[in-house]
DNA sequence: CCTCTATATTGACCTCCATCTAAGTTTGGA
DNA sequence: TCCAAACTTAGATGGAGGTCAATATAGAGG
């Protein structure tokens, strides 16, 4: 982060001069990357993922806990700690209702990931 | 694992029965996420998130290692160690020739993820 | 060959993470 | 008011992950 100018966009134009390609051309800033970085990351559990996964998938459009702790062979806090994550990383919401909790998926910080990864350059821009 | 059944596009039926909502339709089964998981986790750390764009942004197709390494922090053997769990989670491919090495983005198993973010119900069956 | 450069591997270190049990909190009902 | 059910939080623990310095490997060039 010195010689790197980045613009609101989250996009960074690298400096030229290299031993045998000629520069970067845009790629992803630090700062953006970290944010981006922290979703997957959230997502590169295996009980998360399915977790995000069964949320998202649910008709009613959220889940209520009590269906999702039967799924998994982890105990109860386990879930609940994984869910603690995915909400942190903003990729899902939660609302209590009397005694139950449920949540859902926040569709438009998933559709920009997938734009993310739909563009060629990983710029997050698609087209 | 027991009384879920699955099918060859990694998908899962989930039994019914619960406290309060009717079903989990479907979603991803375990074994395919813990493979879309390892993925996720590569791009989960914000220096391999940026490798990948920097690879992926290059005009050329492919990146030298050593264009890279000037780009961040830390020491070249970390950038070394980082690449090379980008290969292992199938992200990116890499070739020498000569003194150098160039890495290439794997994108058909980008534009999976993508898929797989973009369907509504995160089963990577888009539409 | 010998050596220099470009990457990769090894080993050590320390932090972070996934998991559990146990205890706390919130809510609804007897 | 008291208890039980549904989560969540706290604390502990084993293991995985990111980093570096030091060493190894692979080519290119003399």
């Amino acid at each position: 982060m010195s010689n790197i100018g980045s613009n609101a966009d989250g996009l960074t134009a690298s400096p030229s001069g290299a031993c045998c390609a000629p520069l970067a051309s845009v790629s992803l800033d630090p700062a953006a990357a970290a944010d981006m970085a922290k979703m997957f990351k959230a997502m590169g559990d295996p009980v998360r993922l399915r977790l995000l996964s069964l949320i998202a998938a649910h008709p009613e459009g959220e889940v209520c806990v009590c269906d999702l702790t039967d799924l998994f062979d982890v105990a109860p806090p386990t879930i609940s700690y994984h869910l603690k994550l995915l909400r942190e990383a903003g990729l899902v919401d939660h609302e209590r209702r009397g005694t139950w909790v449920y949540y859902r998926p926040m569709r438009d910080r998933l559709y920009r990931l997938s734009a993310l990864l739909a563009a060629p350059d990983l710029t997050g821009i698609p087209k």
